[in-house]
DNA sequence: CGGATTGTTCAGGTTTTTTTCAGATTTCCG
DNA sequence: CGGAAATCTGAAAAAAACCTGAACAATCCG
């Protein structure tokens, strides 16, 4: 048998607090709950958890702060917990920065809100058996062709010169790098890098990709990376000339 | 392209399910309504649509336990239709209470009143874009003879060589592939590769075909690949001097 | 509260793809 | 071999998709 393991759920609203509490009751762990950011700090050291669901919007110290906490003891700053305990944050917004930034601070997963109770609980056990296992996966560097990017400082760079790009810019760069060679339809990328809370039109990503082109590629009209599959969308590709250090 | 998606639309005051219907029936959906929960109830499992948009305040039978239903159904429910329906909530209170109640139940996402027109219709859309994605097949690549079709990045060689398609070339292609040595009449290509809807002539399969012969062939009038089958259509085939180490 | 940056929408122009069509060619079959 | 039916070919019209430029809207920052 298994020993019990112990969540906390911080939240502000009574009612999600609960559904989560049922949900993962009937999962068979032990649920406390904590309403206000202090609340929950002082719960962390009095009866640590193995996990934590960690709503960012917090009256008080918010989700980001705890984590910050959690994950940075400092002098001024004196939490005394053995080990780490892993963190879930939930976020209302879909976006890449919410969600580096948390993991940047050191959360482990994050959904976002609506979630449904049962991807929670998925979430929450994925969690828990990672942690476990001791295998973490960091968010690194990806390098194609002349083009760098760097998810934790967000920055960009091609051919070893800096360029500035937007938010969104760079959440789009970084989706696409993240499958090159895979075609998607704009609206593919509406639900991947926008999120399914976007009411927009699809021309926006023709616009956003423009811009990217007008940014990285030698020749916006005629782009070497960024390329249009007519009739489907946009894929991220190298060409053979440009394909990097090999020698051929 | 796609087939015409029917939505259920329940709701006791008429003026919304008016607005409703035109918005949707605008973008092209079959729109059938029902003002009550048990009227409501009858119409699924009657006519069972691709999508309800519900109201959670009815009379009689409420928004809440329609959901629940759908969702659980039991002895004392003998609701029985095929498939999970994808339910979209209408609240008139914007707090989470009732949008993770609903969420809890089943639901797939929820609108709040006043909401606009626009935005019922994109959720309609992201939730039947996120059901429907469910059976997604695996797209993996395909081989035969010298050909070799990628369907994620749309890319196809043959003998090595990268020969670049259209989109319906590309679809056309791909769609051969999977029914190897089956033979086809251009109406039949037209209802698979086209779709439904498409009112053009068959001389359009003859071109498409002539294409790809241009494209793949060593000898565009003398085809290996995509055979003419006289009096009834074409079919993928690869000869045997051709089919070297092929499984198949 | 402005001003500046970022994100979105939209109409017009351009390019590419798709469809159509008439005439030439091939195949089938008696 | 001859005639009818079907397919192939070449070219051009029609349609669809994309790009561009600029205005408008939202958001962020001080």
């Amino acid at each position: 048998m298994t020993k019990q393991r112990k969540i906390l759920v911080v939240d502000d609203e009574r009612t999600i607090r609960e559904v989560v509490r049922r949900y993962l009751e009937l999962e068979g762990f032990a649920v406390t709950e904590a309403e206000t950011g202090p609340q929950a700090l002082s719960m962390l050291e009095s009866q640590p958890p193995d996990l934590v669901v960690l709503d960012i919007m917090l009256p008080g110290v918010d989700g980001f702060s705890i984590t910050r906490r959690l994950r940075h003891p400092s002098e001024f700053n004196p939490l005394r917990i053995e080990g780490e305990i892993p963190i879930i944050l939930l976020t209302a917004r879909t976006n890449e920065v919410d969600r580096v930034a948390g993991l940047e601070l050191g959360a482990d997963d994050y959904v976002t809100k609506p979630f449904s109770p049962r991807e929670l609980v998925a979430r929450v056990k994925a969690v828990l058996r990672r942690s476990s296992a001791g295998d973490v996966e960091m968010e690194s560097p990806v390098e194609f062709g002349a083009i760098h990017l760097d998810p934790r400082s967000r920055s960009v760079t091609v051919a070893g010169q800096a360029v500035t790009l937007t938010a969104k810019e760079f959440d789009l760069l970084y989706f696409l790098l993240r499958h090159p060679r895979q075609v998607f339809r704009r609206q593919q990328l509406l639900d991947q890098v926008w999120g399914y809370e976007f009411y927009g039109d699809e021309s926006t990503v023709t616009v956003h990709v423009r811009r990217l082109r007008e940014k990285l590629e030698a020749n916006p009209s005629k782009p070497d990376y960024i390329l249009t599959v007519w009739g489907v969308g946009y894929k991220f590709d190298v060409p053979a000339s440009l394909a990097g250090e090999q020698t051929s």
